[in-house]
DNA sequence: TCACAATACGAAGTATGCTTCGCATTCCGC
DNA sequence: GCGGAATGCGAAGCATACTTCGTATTGTGA
């Protein structure tokens, strides 16, 4: 009260410039999107995710599937179970490795990504609403390159500070 | 089984070409690299933001906080409570208006976030490694593009289907 | 074969982030 | 000054997301 606070001096910058900030925003602007866009199906972009790469796999294992979407294991499998208890997909015991879930898109979890694809892919671009075509191609052209090489999870350059 | 799955049609798009799905693994590599640079402190990246809106307006309510770093009151309410516990701001009942909650920083808080300052700095913008000096701003400029507009909370877009 | 490493999970704990509901207080129109 | 609207919170519930620790199973090398 006496002293002088810290209150933006020069060498503070704005929250709104901050990279993480706006990630943050950006992120939490999709979800929103994507709820709003695929309301009837009351699916979740994760659960969007984690459906399409087993409807590319076929079938897989927890561990597999979470590496897929690059999650860790525990997250992976509680929306795996919610999937589950929604009957959107199996899981099963791996006949050969007790060890493993094995899990794969029922009938009815094949017909919601059938139904679901064309909100949740609009959904996805419309959150790039106020960048050209052009500037959005270039977006998600840096975004991968931002994120490619971190390929693992926490891997965030091992460089010393 | 029998039939044929969903596996890949020419209709599905890869997982990594996802707006979403890119915004997430970046908002996610920001988070372990604020960890990692901040590392002895033992912040998060909304913890930062709250110090430092915080320390901007020198006190305010909560719901005033909620708004300042873009998220629901609840878990505004959540992380300043953290906060209070380990002393870093304190939190009491407004004078004039019993309903409301006033923070400000305490001088733990303050030495805090001078501490901190370089470190969190180095993480929002090591989170944009792989982008040269001009990319990163012109990222930037396309994150605040994006941002822009969509002020309120959930507020994406009111336009019908 | 038998100890040991690696693997796949699960449980518990913490933090973020949202929604809905309800309570207390304040403010405002009359 | 009084009744209802608006405001600031809190509680509960769900989903994401990470860490650490423990357990069961498998595979492997001596």
């Amino acid at each position: 009260m006496t002293g002088k606070t810290v209150r933006q001096r020069g060498s503070s910058w704005q929250l709104e410039k901050r990279p993480g900030f706006l990630i943050r925003r950006l992120h939490q602007i999709h979800v929103a999107l994507f709820q709003r866009k695929c309301a009837g199906f009351d699916i979740t972009p994760l659960q969007y995710s984690l459906l399409t790469a087993l409807a590319r796999r076929g079938a897989a294992d927890q561990t597999t599937l979470a590496a897929e979407v690059m999650l860790d294991r525990t997250t992976t499998t509680g929306a795996l179970k919610r999937l589950q208890s929604r009957k959107f997909i199996e899981r099963a015991v791996h006949s050969r490795d007790r060890r493993a879930q094995m899990c794969r898109l029922t009938r009815s979890g094949e017909r919601l990504l059938r139904k679901i694809e064309a909100p949740a892919r609009a959904a996805h671009y419309e959150t790039l609403d106020g960048l050209s075509k052009a500037e959005q191609k270039r977006f998600i052209a840096m975004m991968q390159k931002v994120v490619a090489g971190r390929d693992r999870l926490s891997e965030t350059a091992d460089a010393p500070d």
